[in-house]
DNA sequence: TACCCCATGTAATCAGTTACATGATTAT
DNA sequence: ATAATCATGTAACTGATTACATGGGGTA
């Protein structure tokens, strides 16, 4: 069969992940991407590509449902009725186990082949990016704060991107010196 | 061209995990895979096909060598100068920021349209899968410093596995009851 | 009013996953 | 000696990334 799997497909976590923001409304695939990149972007990484891609098969098999064409070709969708039934069935099914990619610690872990001084300068930069992202975090926390709290899921997915870049850090302050000092 | 990207091709990093164990000697791709899967799978998941894959590429390249096909099948490579040199090569470039896929947190962050106790039965089940998996890294700590604690490196990495076993397990104990007690 | 940037999207390539195949050992 | 299991690998498919295209809005 050549159909691109239609209708009985087990929707894709990114997908689901999209139904799950056009519950708020209706959004173009660009708003969607924006939204996702702060809302889920610490632990769900996408592109703009997939989430218009997942649109276009999420249309073909009415779980969302395509607008007017606006200005600049936005074309934004909104949530059917499937597609909410279709959400839940996600929910409903038990997730995998979570998948991390860490090329630093892929070039830490082979280390031994790797001139001193270079691992040493990586390990550095990716610290300084990591404490970025802490303070990106901090103050993400904060206006959410200000908001009055908002949503307790919100609030505890948040609040684990806190606690992993915190342990990020700690795990590079306590790195030995042959290793960041060499 | 339809050529698949030969020669000067940069090294994805899978590729160059490979080439990493490869340094310790000879291996078949079900050696590497097994060897990856607890030296490195904590922060680097690939599956035996990739790995497969990889070998058969890194083969066409010149960045391996396979030797003589053993019983099973068993086919070993071994690291050649040029693959000595690509890899010296991946390791002086800067690193891209990590991947994380974590299913469950997006369960969670859309909790606000997910039954409750669905979420409250996945976050159990999470939390004893993260318990197990803190276990085995603490197994895998002392069976390290029983054999003399070996490469700094190596302990780096796994120092990685525990704490961030660790932090997910806090931020688990950190959830209010609305979300774990529905 | 010309220029640049940003919003919006598509196409092509590359990587990762799932499902399958097969022959060697090991256990009963 | 037969069955079960494990080591080893390939093929097909799905998902992710990179590179590109284009037109509207703001700004010098």
């Amino acid at each position: 069969m050549l159909q691109p799997m239609t209708s009985k497909g087990e929707l894709n976590a990114t997908a689901a992940s999209l139904l799950g923001f056009l519950h708020d409304g209706e959004a173009s695939g660009y708003e969607l991407y924006a939204r996702a990149e702060v809302a889920i972007g610490p632990f769900w990484s996408l592109t703009r590509s997939q989430v218009y891609r997942e649109l276009r098969r999420l249309a073909e098999t009415g779980l969302v449902e395509a607008g007017e064409t606006g200005v600049r070709d936005r074309l934004p969708y909104r949530l059917t009725e499937d597609g909410r039934a279709a959400f839940l069935a996600w929910a409903g099914r038990m997730p995998s186990d979570e998948t991390i990619r860490f090329p630093m610690l892929l070039q830490t872990a082979f280390g031994r082949h790797v001139p001193p001084e270079l691992l040493a300068a990586t390990l550095a930069e990716h610290k300084a990016r990591h404490e970025r992202r802490l303070a990106g975090y901090e103050g993400q926390l904060v206006a959410a704060e200000d908001a009055g709290g908002g949503d307790p899921h919100a609030r505890a997915t948040l609040d684990f991107g806190l606690r992993y870049e915190r342990t990020v850090l700690e795990w590079f302050d306590a790195l030995p010196d042959e290793i960041v000092a060499p």
